[in-house]
DNA sequence: AATGAATGAGCCTTCATTCAT
DNA sequence: GATGAATGAAGGCTCATTCAT
C-alpha cells in the first residue's frame, strides 16, 4: 500500500501534481502560490518551469491526469450494462456520483476545483466539459428519458437531467451551507448512501409522474415555445 | 442631503460599493483589484481605506447593503399568504427564486457571489446564512414538510428542501455548463418561467410520492442511523 | 550651484531619470536592474511602476527627457545664421557634434544609449530618429551640399555627410578601440578641439574635391546605377 | 577524424559555436540564452558547461575560432604586396574592410560582436584588437603616412587613420540610422562597391590636402599642446 | 562524452496599504 | 473629506549552472 503510494509519489513532477491540486483546490488558481506548492512538495520552485512550463500548465496537468483517474476508478454506470431497468441504473448513477464528489476517503479536489470552474471557467474548463462532464451528462440523460418515455434530446430530458444533478450537486457546492444550518454533519459512508437513496427516490418519483402527464405534450402553448427558444438560443439574457 | 446622496449614488462611498460589487462579482475577491475599482469609481484609490478600512471592508460593506434590497424586492413568499395551499406556495417560491438568480433585469452580482462564498467562504458568508439564507430555507421546510406531510425539522424536509433547491441553483452554478451543453441559450423571463415550471412539476411529484411512502418511518433501519447522525454530526469527514 | 541641482534632483521621478540614465548608459538596458537603480536612487522599487509603468517606460523617459536638453544646451549650428559661409558653418557643426560626444562635463550618457541603440535597436530608437537625428542630419547634408556645389538629395551629398559624421562617431563608437590603440588619452576640451579640427580639415578637403571632381555626373556609368540603387532600395543585402 | 569533424561542424563542440556566434550576434551576448543556443544546436543544455565552463567560455571560443578565419579569407592588402603605389593600397584596403563588414554573403557575426564589444567590451576585447585590429590599423597607418608624407607614429597619421576607419565604419555601426534615413536600401555588392569609392575618393582628397599642408608642422601651437597630449595620455576624460 | 533533472539566485512586476498634505 | 506619492511584501518566472547517472 505505501509502496503503491511511493510509486506513484516518488519524482518531483508526481509530488508536484499530488501537492499543487491539492493547492488549486483548497485556495483556488489565484490564491494559490507556486512558492507554497514547491516548499510543500519539498522541490524547488523552478521544478514547476522546468516541468509544466508554468503556473498554468501545472494547473491543467493536475486536473488531466486525476480526473481521469476518478472516472476509472468509479465508472458513472457502476458496471451496469444498458439491460437492466433504467430505474436501477439512475440509482446507481446518482450513488455514484455522490460517492465521487463527497466520500472522503478519496482525493476530493477534484470536485472543488471543478466546482470553482463552474464559477470562473478557465481554458481547462471546456477541455472537462467535453472529455469528463458532457459524456456522462448524455449517458444520465439517455436513462431519464427512457424513464420519462420522451426523446433523449427533448427539452424535458434536458431538464429532468438538470434537475437530477442539480441535487446531488447542491451537497458539493452547498456544502458550506449545509455545514451551517446542519452543523457538524459529515459525509462519511452512510451518510453519502443516505443522501443518495433520498436523491433516487426523489427523482424517481418526479419522472415517473412526467411520464404520466405526457412529457412535453401535454404541457400545452408555453412548452412549445419554450422547447423552441430552449434548441435555437436566442442570445438574450444576463450577461 | 446625505439620503439623496446614497440614493443616487454619487459620493465616493456610494460609487465605490456599486462598483466593487461588479467588480466582486465578475473577477472575484482575490482577482478584483483595489485599483482598478478605485479608477472604475473615478475616486483616489485612498479612499478604500479612508472609508472602509481596507479590501475586505470595502467587500463587507457591498454585499450586506445589498441582500436586504434583493430581498425586500423580491419576497419569497411573493405576497401569498400562509392560508394558501402549499403547493401554490411552492410554485412561487421557486419562481420568485429563479428569477432572482437568473433574471438579467436585476443586478445580479450578488448571486454570483454568493455562488464564490458557496465554493470559498469569508467571514461574512455566516452574516449572509444567518440573514439571508436560513430564513428562506426554514420557510421552503415549512412548505414541503406541508406537502409531504412530515415534521419542519425531520430529515426528510430538510432533505426536500435541498433537493428543491438544488434543483434551481444549478441553473445558476453551473450555468457555465448549461451553457456548454445546449449552447446559445439565454435566460430571459420566458426560459426563466419555463424552468420554474419544470423544477416546479418535477418536485410537486417527488414530495407527493414522499407522503404517501409515509415519509422517514418507512425507510426502515437505515433511515434511523441516517437520521440520527444527520442532527447530532459526527464531525468525520473531509476537511 | 547646489540649489540648481536640488531642484533637478528632488522628487522620486527625476532622481530615478537621472540614475536609471547612468545606469542604462553603463550596462545596457536588459544588464540595468530596476533594483539597483532604486537603491541607488534611494527609491523604493515599485515606484518604476508608479511613476513609468514599467523599466521600459523608465528607459523611454530617461531618452526622451535629455536629448532635447542636450539639443537646447549646444544647438548644432552652434548659434550661426545660415548666411555664414558654408565651410564655417561645417566647422561649427562638427566641434558641436564632437562635444555633444566627448566632453566629460556633461552627462555623457545619451550618446552611449545611442551607440546601443544603433547596434540593437529598440522601440525608442525611431523615435530618436525623427526627433533628434533626421533634423541633424538634414542640416548637415545641407552645408555639404553646398560646398560640393550638389543637390542636398543627391546620393553624393547623403554619402558626404555620412563621412563626416562617421569620423565623429569613431571616437564615439570605437573609444574602446582608441584607448588601446593610443592609451591614457582622455577626451578632454583641448584634445576634442583638436579632433575637431582634423576632422574638419579632412573633410572640407574631400568636399572640395568632390566639387571639382563634378559630383555625380563625372563617376561615370557606375556612379548613375549606384545611385539609381540608393533612392531605389532593391531590398537585398545581408539579413 | 577529429579534424574533419570540425570542418563539417559535426559534433557537439563544432555545432555549439556555430549556433552560438550567430545567436550572440543577434541578441547580444546577455540576450542570448544558453538554452535557446543549445536548442538550436540540438544538444543537451548541459553541453556548455562541460565543452566551455560557462556562458562566457563558449563566447570567448566563437570569438576566438573565428576572427581568424575571417583575416585568412580577406587579407587586408586584398594581395597587393608594398610596392603598388599607396593610393592604390588604400583604395584595396577600404574596399575589403567595407566588403568583410557588409558583404552578406560571408557570415557577418563577427563584425556585428566587435560592434557590440565596442560599445561595451568584455575580456575578450583585448585579445581582438591586439591579434585583429592592431595590426590592420597599423598597415593603414604606414599606408596613409605614406601619402600625408608624415612619421607613421605622428598625430596626423593616426587621427588620419582613424578618419579612413570611421568613414567606413559608419555603415555597419549606424545601419539602423542608414537604414531609417534612405529606407529600404540593402548592402548587395554593387552598393559595397560604391561606398568602397566613395569614400576612397573623400580619403584620398583629404589626406593630399594635408600632404600641402604641411601636416602637424602647420598647425602651429595647438597642434604642438595637441600632439603632446595624444601620445601621453593625462587620464582626464570621462570615466 | 553526454544527458535529463534539479537548483538557487535574481529579475520585473503587482498589489494593498499608508503617509503627508 | 480627499488626494497623489510612496512603500514593502510577495508573486510568477527565467536563467545559468550543477548533479547524478
Amino acid at each position: 500500500m505505501a509502496d503503491r503510494e511511493a510509486e506513484h509519489l516518488v519524482g518531483t513532477r508526481a509530488r508536484l501534481v499530488e501537492v499543487a491540486g491539492e493547492e488549486f483546490a483548497r485556495r483556488g488558481f489565484a490564491d494559490a502560490t507556486v512558492r507554497a506548492i514547491c516548499e510543500r512538495a519539498g522541490v524547488n520552485i523552478a521544478a514547476v518551469n522546468y516541468h509544466f512550463g508554468d503556473k498554468a500548465g501545472l494547473y491543467r496537468a493536475c486536473v488531466q491526469s486525476k480526473y481521469e483517474k476518478s472516472l476509472a476508478h468509479r465508472p458513472p454506470e457502476g458496471g451496469l450494462g444498458p439491460e437492466r431497468p433504467a430505474e436501477e441504473r439512475l440509482g446507481v448513477f446518482i450513488a455514484t456520483m455522490l460517492e465521487r464528489m463527497l466520500d472522503s476517503s478519496e482525493p476530493a479536489w477534484l470536485a472543488r476545483i471543478m466546482a470553482r470552474e463552474m464559477v470562473q471557467p478557465t481554458e481547462v474548463f471546456d477541455e472537462m466539459c467535453d472529455h469528463f462532464i458532457r459524456p456522462q451528462f448524455a449517458m444520465l440523460r439517455g436513462i431519464v428519458a427512457e424513464i420519462i418515455g420522451a426523446e433523449a434530446e427533448s427539452v424535458t430530458a434536458y431538464r429532468a437531467a438538470y434537475s437530477v444533478v442539480g441535487q446531488c450537486l447542491f451537497y458539493k457546492h452547498c456544502r458550506a451551507v449545509v455545514e451551517r444550518i446542519t452543523p457538524g454533519q459529515g459525509y462519511d459512508l452512510a451518510a453519502v448512501a443516505g443522501i443518495a437513496e433520498h436523491v433516487t427516490r426523489m427523482s424517481l418519483a418526479g419522472l415517473r409522474a412526467m411520464r404520466e402527464a405526457g412529457a412535453d405534450g401535454a404541457a400545452g402553448d408555453a412548452w412549445a415555445a419554450d422547447k423552441a427558444r430552449f434548441f435555437s438560443g436566442d442570445g438574450r439574457g444576463m450577461s
